[in-house]
DNA sequence: ATGAAAGCGCTAACAC
DNA sequence: GTGTTAGCGCTTTCAT
């Protein structure tokens, strides 16, 4: 790379001090017309820009934001994004993102080197190796350095602390009230393994619901999907013998696709034989024929929410103001009715 | 925040001076092995994490790469975020993604922000708005900075830069070639607005390839879509008459997607009554009912390709080698055939 | 074996 | 109106 132009370099070139560069740069009125339009002009012309570093090794602010994720690929997280994204900007921020893969020794290297001066606050959604290990002295250590943070989503059970989690148990229960609303007698969940609470959540909320009618879900008809086997044959268990769900509750969208695509393949039709209802906030829903009947998450609300919940807690370190409380926020869930139900 | 612990607190504490603290944190042989392990366990013990703004400002070196995306809801671009991580990754690199959401201003703020020392080198993917303008000056001025820089999957026609692009017009060509082999003679094209050059290159593959089969393409066969219209009135055009194609290539999977919902909602069969063939990388072609035959994007590969470009750059700034010269790297496509044709 | 000093790029208090 | 100085946190010669 050509030499970089640096205040130093401006003002040696224009022989003044670097500290009249910095001031004429800033318009101050204490440079005189003159200096400060030479100094200006010059500095436009050789494109200078101010090294962001230095600026926040200066003023001990980054003005960034770290988000750490689970995986980037899940639409859920990049809506989710998306809403922390706008709410940064917004108060002149920037994030940096990383990917914790779902791994434990990743997720505290992220931590590690977002904390290390780089960010001003930070967001986590924890990984799910993380979540099986219950081991949060990771989380806990920034907690007690009382660093900005935010949990949102999965969220560490049992950690004081700051969080924005989506009300999955009311989602989940909003899902099996609306199956029964049209009448269906025989629910289906799939849910997923036991450790990640969201979907556990959204199961308990389903069953409570079905349990406040009065009503039981065979067991049989409670399936938790190991995503490392193949999902379509777990699911065809369902439509084994002639006695199948009604109506099927699936945590994401994934899991609701593919039960969609073996009904129809068994030649069932949807929503006439099977409802199907989904707990997401996708584009798949929209694109599936029928297209799916969904619980929506409202991932960019929940980002706008960590967002305006950690750019407050940066504001009171900042102004040494009193701490608030650790609070959680709640996101609710809605139903969006489609074709499958 | 309590106070953070810096190697300066540590020395005062220890009665040792800073040096003598950053050596013995390096573990170097200058310093005595009872001073370093006091040193070293003081630091342990209060959680010391040195400061990385401090040291890249110290080393010039920031260990990150920035990387501009039009939208992180794209799913090809989580698939090519992730493999820029894994390469950057295997070489100590972070990256610091941001979003142009396809608008020219938000990706010139985002450059200006990135370039201010904050990474060592950056990876663009232009913003739509930018490519319909076909301003590029913001591009320029990096290149004659010699910003380490590179250009992936959409890439300003015309710039000389270092680039990685998906081959286009081959994926076209093959998607032809894949429904014209299977008999299709009446094809379509669900194609995107003249701006967007990936979209056309994968039309411009399509048509070349049914001109060599000494075929044409009915000119209202070939559809550009108005993404801020309704999209399934738009497809719903190719059905209107009952000559209707045979075989549909769609340049994206949301299209085919929307396609195939169309198809189905007349009550024609697929691929029976028509074929359709899609262009992605994302999870949605195995999710429909039939699955979806695509042209793989690949873009897991692009990311790798991209990365490691930029690191190479980067090598030789730090090295002063000679400058390789601008180089293109096309990542090459192929068909995924599943249940759609 | 340890420490002092300079400097990465910038700014703000304080001279002059 | 302009310059000097010190310092953000760290490293690395070069003393001692």
């Amino acid at each position: 790379m050509p030499k970089k132009v640096n205040i130093k370099t401006i003002a040696s070139e224009l022989g003044v001090s670097p500290s009249t560069v910095s001031k004429a740069l800033k318009d101050s009125h204490e440079i005189g017309a003159e200096t400060r339009a030479k100094i200006q002009a010059f500095a436009k012309m050789y494109n200078y820009k101010p090294n962001s570093l230095a600026l926040s090794l200066r003023n001990q602010k980054t003005m960034i934001i770290g988000v750490i994720i689970p995986q980037i690929t899940h639409h859920f997280f990049t809506r989710v994004i998306s809403g922390i994204e706008y709410i940064a900007n917004q108060h002149d921020y920037n994030l940096m993102i990383c990917l914790s893969k779902d791994k434990y020794d990743k997720e505290i290297q992220n931590i590690e080197m977002l904390t290390n001066g780089r960010v001003d606050g930070l967001l986590i959604s924890a990984a799910k190796e993380t979540l099986e290990k219950g081991a949060y002295d990771h989380f806990q250590r920034l907690i007690d350095e009382e660093f900005p943070l935010v949990f949102f989503d999965r969220v560490p059970p049992g950690l004081k602390a700051d969080k924005v989690v989506v009300d999955d148990i009311a989602g989940g229960h909003m899902a099996a009230n609306f199956l029964l609303d049209k009448g269906h007698k025989n629910l289906a969940i799939l849910s997923t393994p036991e450790h990640v609470t969201v979907g556990l959540d959204r199961e308990k909320g389903f069953v409570k619901a079905i349990e406040e009618h009065d009503m039981e879900m065979k067991p049989e008809f409670k399936l938790r999907i190991d995503e490392s086997q193949d999902i379509e044959l777990q699911i065809n268990k369902l439509f084994s013998t002639g006695n199948y769900p009604d109506g099927i509750f699936a945590v994401n969208e994934i899991y609701a696709a593919h039960a969609m695509k073996v009904i129809q393949r068994i030649g069932l039709q949807i929503p006439k034989d099977v409802s199907i209802i989904g707990f997401t906030d996708g584009i798949i829903p929209k694109l599936t024929s029928p297209s799916m009947t969904v619980i929506a998450q409202h991932g960019y609300n929940m980002g706008n929410k960590a967002a305006e919940l950690v750019l407050n807690i940066i504001q009171e370190d900042d102004n040494e103001e009193e701490k608030i409380p650790y609070q959680t926020v709640v996101i609710a869930t809605d139903v969006v009715e489609r074709e499958s139900t």
